[in-house]
DNA sequence: TTGAAAGCGCTAACAT
DNA sequence: ATGTTAGCGCTTTCAA
């Protein structure tokens, strides 16, 4: 019912609290050999379990850090989310999570809610490259620490983990051509999102090197969802638009892409094959047909936990932007 | 840098902290209008943001409720977290989440951190019908309330929220037979999970309302894993054993199981109907080859968050039992 | 309606 | 090596 305190404890052996406390902390700086053991055995014998709100307020932090992102349908996010708390809790700091679920008012919230809740970083993926530059800005004004990954914006100065967008397009492009495909359309992301930017570079300088032409309606605005994609894949073929390869911007759409195709009895790939940029395990085993290269998630994830900590530490810090090219595997359609 | 706290107001205004304390909580209990008024004038001039920390102290409560799953990897228990957590948060809870990774021993790990970090509650879905049995116990004995979630436990009195597993096992094999299946196998889940007897007897059930054979060799032990159902499919292939449909436990393995007939030339659900109790949007999406029906999560997530309140505002509550029914709507596979 | 004071559990000077 | 004391920021009696 009650827990155990330190002053039970001291108590209970009739010493000072601070001892207790010192023999429960320091190691062993202050306190005699006997003493110590003493207090340990008692407090297992009581069953102490230091109160971290009570250490918090007296050392004035939340040992929190804040973990925003746009979604967690994808695999994505959730392994970087994963693996980012694994490596956080490690390092004693406790995670919160919040989704903009890519709307930027709810980013806005998110944000507003981890302030509140006093956070002591935040690692971000944005879901707008302009919109809540000033709420960023703020936050840093305010100094709590910052880290960008994934879907990361200009104009701030943070440190940042991004994944070389435009080389793994570039990489999947080619890939698509030397294995024969002539006709690529793009499914283009938002330019909101800088990923999407350089991506779309990444796919027209790929056409250019192999001197594949790229009339403006391969490059379709296709969003970022399931039907966004979707919806892209109907036009061109409404349009008339002929292609024998797709490269997407975001999974869900590819996913989407590949469904109206389907429906309109495509075979695939070999009729039209479909590339992405995928970020996991799963996504590999539940859609085989589509091409993909990967995305060092787990990298990520880890560099942006070191970063986070430490800004902590030191928020003067150099910021660091981390640009990981990770190896580029295309994991070939065998199976469908 | 430093946060503005009741005692900065207090002095700007010339008053005492305890008035300030009341005008920003009480409902103007005891606290006159104008005095109020200029408080909260000043608290927003300041910028004045509480401490929780402080107040849950004081409160000797953490606002904190704890969520342990066996797994993120599927969309499903991520789609109960960010349901809960929606609510939660909306009810003034924080949310602190951890995984299994269907692993005993860190599922044990992870209900200790949420003792040190003095959950007020816990919402789980546990990887063992039995093994973590007394830690469940003692976490009652504490008067920590637990909620137990899809995959519950017997013999222990707590709430439960529970989908009928049965009744959909039943439901998707006798669909699968409707639509001209008569050889199904079933890729069992592991013994120590309720879930999977549950499901292990609707489909008998069903194979017997119909009068097929049920041998030994259509119940394979498959596990929860993608490789589990692979090597489970892979085994009844070596075998022999004809089949013309699969009904299996977890996503994942009817996952394997697809990726193994593939790689053997099977075409599906021509040759072989794959059918699986699907908790997701996006399962749909991503594999539209295999019929599913599906989980009422959101409802799950509403429920336990709803139980979980509860209960911790009056730990001597009757331990309610939800079981789910839902709509069983079956996805039909139209796509490939 | 307001203020003074005690205290939640812990840490960290400072004193012994 | 140990004890004493003063808070961290807030709520909540109890007085005024």
């Amino acid at each position: 019912m009650k827990y155990t305190t330190i002053i039970d404890i001291a108590k209970e052996l009739g010493i000072s609290k601070s001892t207790v406390s010192r023999a429960l902390r320091d190691d062993d700086y202050n306190v005699s050999k006997e003493t110590k053991q003493k207090i340990l055995e008692a407090a297992e014998r009581l069953g102490y379990k230091r109160n971290e709100l009570a250490v918090n307020l007296r050392k004035q932090s939340t040992r929190t850090i804040g973990i925003v992102v746009p979604e967690m349908i994808t695999p994505f996010y959730m392994n970087f989310i994963t693996r980012a708390q694994e490596i956080l809790n490690k390092a004693g700091y406790r995670v919160t999570l919040a989704q903009s679920h890519e709307d930027v008012e709810a980013e806005r919230l998110n944000l507003q809610m981890m302030e509140d809740y006093r956070v002591e970083g935040i690692l971000i993926s944005v879901c707008h490259d302009k919109k809540n530059h000033e709420l960023y800005q703020s936050l840093l004004d305010k100094h709590i620490p910052l880290v960008f990954f994934d879907r990361t914006v200009a104009d701030i100065s943070a440190p940042k983990v991004q994944i070389n967008d435009y080389i793994k397009a570039f990489f999947m492009v080619e890939y698509l051509i030397r294995s024969g495909k002539q006709r690529i359309v793009h499914l283009a992301g938002p330019s909101y999102i800088q990923n999407a930017n350089e991506r779309k570079k990444g796919y027209k300088d790929a056409l250019e090197k192999f001197h594949l032409p790229c009339p403006p309606e391969y490059i379709v605005d296709a969003g970022v969802n399931f039907a966004d994609g979707e919806r892209a894949v109907e036009g061109l073929i409404r349009q008339g638009v002929s292609f024998d390869a797709i490269f997407g911007f975001t999974e869900m759409s590819v996913l989407g892409a590949k469904s109206c195709l389907q429906r309109h009895h495509y075979h695939i790939p070999e009729d039209v094959a479909i590339g992405c940029i995928s970020g996991t395990e799963l996504c590999k085993l539940v859609h085989p047909s589509i091409t993909a290269v990967e995305q060092p998630v787990m990298q990520m994830a880890e560099e942006a936990s070191r970063l986070i900590m430490e800004k902590i530490k030191d928020f003067s810090a150099v910021d660091e932007t981390v640009i990981l090219e990770a190896e580029m595997v295309v994991r070939e359609s065998t199976l469908l």
